[in-house]
DNA sequence: AACTATTCATAACG
DNA sequence: TCGTTATGAATAGTT
């Protein structure tokens, strides 16, 4: 910003990346603060410094009852809000999420065997639009995943005819003109592909 | 800023104070992301717009994943652990089902919000499944709720048309031949139905 | 932390 | 809501 353009990108130096960050993570509490008051609006920012150190505004109120109030308004909808594209996490969750499946599956079971009776037509409003909401999830994830499954068939597709025709151009030229039985180049050899995902 | 300092206090224009709502608010979220980034710090960014209206931003994974974080940091050891489902008392079981619902909504949340990129095609295809047999279950729910509404207003209706032929004969009796103004039999009185339990 | 030279954000306006 | 512009604010680099 002043004396040269930054780049928006990590700062490497582990100094001059603290000092940016003290100067900015003020300025940023500040810009929030006067939104707040000038546009009558209720703000919370939360910062964890790389180290782990928090930094914390809330504005009319609490961080517990911010915190509160937006879980009550994201649920059951899905957020009309303004989302970053959330990078996932590739970790090695996986393990943790079968048994949190497991438990789920256990608690509906339960909920649908045992006491379903005194729900009232309101909570299966409830229930019945999240549901909704989680299948969409589901089948959104499916077809991202086939999606990105038939572009890796293509690409190994393309591979595999280039490589043909590599060798059939080949066999062209070590045979010269004979009698040499030809084969069509883009589609009578056999694509076998043996680790697809498809599980139906 | 520009064009005339400003005051530290809220807008009253309520035009002046959208326009600034507005800008103000990307400025702050690009702040935000920039801190971020340049830092490495994780920032989490909630503003709630006079009238109501969400804004948000997480860096680094969602705001749920953040917003544990926070709770987890704040208040020490907070545990984030589902629950089992516990031995059912036969009591206000209403209760501890609408408490059950929470605990499963926060669960599979969670699910979506912090660690579906990491499940496989199988594990979807299964969770699928079960939404939709769950849905089943719960659009079942409902339909017997109505079927048993609509019946009680059946009879209802059967008891204040026999009502009303038994007060329409007593009229007919008691008049003989008038010009007393007829009315239809079947339709023409109001059928006020207070307490429907419909809520849609 | 304090000091500028610059870049950035934005108030007013169309 | 969107674009333009004059001007105040924020801040990167430096001391």
């Amino acid at each position: 910003m002043a004396r040269g353009k930054v780049q928006l990108k990590r700062i490497e130096n582990p100094v001059h990346r603290q000092v940016t960050f003290c100067k900015r993570r003020a300025g940023l509490l500040k810009k929030a603060k006067e939104l707040s008051v000038l546009c009558d609006a209720e703000i919370g920012l939360v910062i964890f410094s790389a180290h782990g150190k928090l930094y914390e505004l809330a504005t009319k109120g609490t961080m517990q009852g911010l915190i509160e109030k937006y879980l009550k308004f994201t649920r059951g909808t899905q957020s009309e809000a303004i989302t970053e594209p959330r990078p996932l996490d590739a970790k090695e969750e996986t393990d943790v999420l079968k048994q949190e499946i497991e438990t789920l599956q256990k608690g509906i079971r339960y909920l649908f065997g045992g006491g379903l009776g005194t729900l009232k037509m309101d909570e299966l409003q409830v229930l019945e639009k999240n549901l909704e909401n989680w299948m969409y999830h589901v089948r959104t994830m499916k077809m991202n995943i086939m999606l990105q499954e038939i572009q890796a068939l293509r690409d190994k597709e393309g591979t595999l005819k280039a490589a043909n025709k590599y060798l059939h151009d080949l066999v062209l030229e070590n045979t010269s003109v004979t009698n040499f039985v030809p084969f069509a180049t883009d589609t009578s050899y056999p694509l076998i592909i043996q680790d697809g995902i498809f599980q139906l």
